[in-house]
DNA sequence: CGATTACATCGACACACGTCAATATCTACT
DNA sequence: AGTAGATATTGACGTGTGTCGATGTAATCG
């Protein structure tokens, strides 16, 4: 099961790869397995409402941002904005928290280091 | 007219976006604007096959990779591959330049670049 | 010129994806 | 217990996208 609920009460990432498949792309040659696992990851960060909810959530003076809160800045529905927070936990981009009502999402930085190790020279 | 041919035969970006958009996600804020911007660069990227191609384009000890050789390695039909390259050259992270019968694609550094400086803290 | 090869474009199809209204689930509070 | 608020899930709908076969276009060669 990949959405563990710990006694932190964090749900985490499916952490299918780290440095799997993650040799720059401009260095080493990248197989279709590779490469269908590298395009997952993209995938998450090709949508505009995503980058919103991304750039929100790190951009949060805590370093992390109430659901609650970040609804009516993308101007989407509850559902859509639900369903997009949910794409990018389970590309291991964000951190899901309950506590108590409300849900607090915060970004996941070696997952983004990850990626950016992917486009570098 | 975005694809210009001029005396080099260099078909090139449509250079939508520099660093217009692309402060780091976690800096600064990101309007909607920007983000449909960056979520277009990154859709790009966001399918295995145009990754597989960017890899041996990449990778290609020239630092070219004639399209006629990207056929096959990625198992995909030759209309396929065109229309991934297409997309890749469209997004600006590839460019191309016909040289008799052969047409010949490199990667366009700079634009790796940007959407790293993007993932990055 | 006619034939051949390389690449792009077109048309069609199946499937994935973003979106929302309605509903379910869970928590807190009275 | 009952109500209210926050979030997730479901179901449905329209649109976008990857794929291929067929065809078009351009360049080379005999």
């Amino acid at each position: 099961m990949s959405k563990s609920t710990g006694s932190t009460g964090v749900r985490d990432l499916p952490v299918l790869d780290l440095a799997d498949c993650c040799a720059p792309l401009r260095r080493e040659p990248l197989d279709a397995e590779a490469s269908a696992t590298l395009a997952e990851a993209f995938k998450a960060l090709a949508d505009p409402v995503r980058l919103q909810l991304l750039n929100l959530i790190a951009t949060a003076e805590t370093g992390e941002a109430c659901a609650c809160d970040l609804v009516e800045p993308v101007g989407k529905s509850q559902p859509t904005v639900s369903h997009h927070l949910k794409v990018l936990r389970e590309a291991g981009l964000v951190q899901s928290q309950k506590r108590g009502t409300w849900v607090w999402y915060s970004v996941v930085p070696s997952r983004l280091e990850d990626l950016r190790r992917v486009l570098s020279r």
